[in-house]
DNA sequence: ATCTAAACGAGACGGTACGTCAGGTCTTGGT
DNA sequence: ACCAAGACCTGACGTACCGTCTCGTTTAGAT
């Protein structure tokens, strides 16, 4: 069944203010104050929104970060991946397009979301499809796509190479013993590259 | 024996036996239950022990954790890194020693401490202390001894080449994608080496 | 009777039940187990409602028990005082009162109370206004009325006599050298009566 | 038997400077901070003396106090009561004397040590036996000599009368709601004598 | 000159209650 | 049907004292 589109559901819509007011009081919270003190209690506070009405649309204090997050960087997230002419051009471009989004509030948010992936594994489930499976995802087909243009055997673990990938720039982040910046991206990307068996 | 008369502590001494139930109800409870549930008052009432007396000595329940997770792996920790012959052996070696004490119950308490870790500063400093550059630190003295040995060049950026192996195995364990076994741990070392430009 | 439509409290209002719990809870455990071992954390144990509930109500113990008394005392203290036809028999009457509430369970909550208001000058300013100042100004009343009944002269010091006459009753209670019964109320009277120069 | 007056303990004797340092300690803090917040722990702490020493020489926090009292008070206390020529002088002289007592840091603990007798039935004994009967056998001593010299029958209720003259100051002490000064004392001289039936 | 025994400081220990905080649920009146 | 306000139970938090318990260290009389 299609619902039709003239279809006016019962009672009081949903009020967009209060949703907007939470995102933007979430976002707000983790900036001041980081991640950790960030309650649910605070964020119904400072939006001005009952506790109730928190509940009634997010179930978990990470849902409601995650959705902040992807209100805010919605346009960058959905810009799709150019084809910068090479795979070392494409990966490089890649990652440092995470950089972007890993840099200031939203990597400590990140930081705070993984954490929270560890003890709430309802939550787990969604932050890993929502957001990390995604990249993830991006990064396989951009790896594939560089068989086609030569440069790397077909050979390769995709998965692996994407682990490879990845997992230094979660490690710092997590990890916090270096930074991860534009030097630190253009090294892995030449390491993965390396390791991909690619010619130089 | 003499007892070294230059420091003898007044008081009462410390009760091992207070310390040594902490830590083994901890690896209990979490072995039980998993880190989520684990509470200082748990820990407390399960090992007998005042709730003064843990706060006395741990300032944390990560400190608590940490400091169970040493005592039940001191041995396996402490064992010198021996020479396998080659630098890829040597590597291999590292990481499927690793693979033990992330494995069962371990692991969960890793994840839950780096997750501890992101929301508590005070207690990241002592875990990345203690515990993740510790490792990190023999990994590193590996590669370099690789160079001694031939094999890979001293051009190398080896805190990159650290975090390139280390990286994708809390990224998968953290994330839970894939699993972390031997497979995986020795594909993980032949990337690394051709990233770090070895001869096969 | 219409509840005035000017003002209507939002939000949940508060439960009667836990309020009643919690009053009837108090005044159990003081009876079973007296004033010393009586505890906030006992109270909302035995009354079946949370810790919060009760901070959020009464700041004190003390405040609960006041509470308490005065719920449970209500129709006894809000009498009206009879005029007896003299001076000495509504003294008399008065006391006797009194006595009826200060024996039992209730007498050892007013010991009880008047000790936290040595040590709770929060408490104290609580108790001396809603429980003792009440009584002690029906007596004043009660001395001044006496004036134009004849009997006694309008030159009285009533502040004196007041404590005159509640002063060794509460002297007993509280240092128990000897009991607070009808005998010694009366005896009492009639002292305060000569001392107020009531003619005999 | 008669304990040999030559006779000594073996072992090492107890240190007076510990106790001295004890009650001065006890003395200093109920003056700085009243006699709520005194605590067995802040004592020991302040006066540099172990708790078990505390522990072993008063059973209660009360015990140092009243200790700590006597000491002060103690040439005051132990003066004989002088014959003023009337029993009226001698009551305004007894009580006078009191108020020196009550007066400032006694006052205090005076009402702090009421107080702990109300739930503390150990310490109520001795604080009833040490210093309250002391003080009201004074009295009733006094109050009997004053039949011998005329102006009180000694068909009087000696015990009545005492409580009748200590009632209200403690009843005003406790209470507070009102000062306890010479004037307050001199106008309960005189409503004692007229209760006790003395001809002006 | 030892020996013995009590008192001492330090401070760790198991407890109990404190007062606070956040989580998640619920019950109102108002929109 | 949705919303704000806010009361509710639950359970953990970290702290304060309690009174008891080892320790090693004096201190003085007894041997």
């Amino acid at each position: 069944l299609i619902p039709s589109p003239t279809f006016r559901k019962r009672g009081r819509p949903r009020s967009t203010a209060a949703r907007d007011n939470v995102l933007r009081a979430t976002l707000d919270l983790v900036e001041q104050q980081g991640y950790g003190p960030l309650t649910m209690e605070g964020i119904a506070s400072y939006a001005g929104v009952s506790k109730q009405t928190l509940y009634r649309w997010w179930p978990t204090k990470g849902a409601v970060i995650l959705e902040a997050l992807f209100e805010q960087a919605a346009d960058r997230l959905t810009e799709p991946q150019a084809d910068c002419g090479s795979l070392q051009a494409d990966l490089l471009h890649f990652l440092e397009a995470m950089l972007d989004v890993l840099g200031g509030t939203a990597g400590m948010m990140m930081r705070g979301l993984m954490a929270e992936a560890q003890r709430d594994s309802e939550f787990a489930a969604i932050f890993r499809v929502q957001f990390v499976a995604r990249r993830r995802a991006i990064l396989i087909t951009l790896l594939e796509h560089g068989v086609d243009r030569g440069g790397i055997s077909k050979e390769n673990d995709f998965e692996m190479l994407a682990d490879l990938t990845l997992g230094p720039i979660w490690y710092r982040l997590l990890n916090g013993h270096l930074t991860v910046d534009e030097a630190f991206v253009a090294s892995l990307v030449t390491a993965v590259m390396r390791a991909a068996g690619a010619q130089a």
